[in-house]
DNA sequence: CCGTATCCGTCAAGATACTG
DNA sequence: CAGTATCTTGACGGATACGG
């Protein structure tokens, strides 16, 4: 059973919270890499290591790597290895991995259909 | 006019594209404060500076400031001085704020209701 | 190919003290 | 009340080299 949280703002849980648990897990979710890999995921099923890295300029082998075990340990994602030559691992959405892409879809989806006004409307916003 | 986006993979914009400016709102968005922040702001109105930072255990002053002035230069959130003694500055959201607001919620109460199944599957992921 | 292990620089962020 | 200024730390994250 999990820690309930002190607040009561919904049945059990409150990210506003400092010790409730579902703030790290927001945590988890709001993250610059986090959101990319669980939309790129969702929109083109399994993947491998080097594809997830190309397909994200910017992240390293290591930022990919720690990222994509703290999914795989919230039950976000699955990690399968096949014995081959040479070796393939993929890295796949679960249901709760699908179920959290809507959020983050229409979060993604925002920016980029919002960030021209915000240019229009202060140039120098980007600091 | 927004530099654009190379891939296309929208009219004008992609967040997987590391030059993008929507990248770059995406990540001041899938921030650990920055969805709390709006969310407040979002469910109870006009707020003081004190008034936030006590309702996010956690945060400093200097942590808030700069997150409150990021959200401002991107025209998420106003910052209204009041002449009085003592002084009050009060933050709001922007129309473009309230826009934002919703899919973050939607974020936030996935985490809230999502977080006791994690747990069940996984005692340990929080690492 | 898919990582892990290690080293190491940078800067984000807390603590503290002070100002309008 | 609502911050700013300064200092200090340590964790994040890049680079490199190596293992399964």
């Amino acid at each position: 059973m999990a820690r309930p949280c002190p607040s009561g703002r919904h049945d059990h849980h409150d990210v506003y919270s400092a010790t409730c648990p579902c703030r790290t897990l927001l945590d988890l979710l709001a993250n610059k890499w986090s959101a990319l890999i669980i939309g790129l995921l969702d929109e083109q099923g399994a993947l491998r290591f080097t594809a997830i890295q190309s397909a994200l300029p910017g992240i390293g082998a290591k930022m990919l790597t720690q990222t994509l075990r703290r999914l795989e340990a919230a039950s976000l994602v699955t990690r399968t290895i096949y014995a081959e030559v040479p070796p393939r691992v993929e890295y796949e959405l679960t249901e709760l991995g699908f179920s959290v892409a809507e959020p983050l879809g229409a979060l993604r989806s925002w920016a980029e259909d919002n960030v021209d006004r915000i240019e229009a409307l202060n140039g120098d916003w980007a600091v």
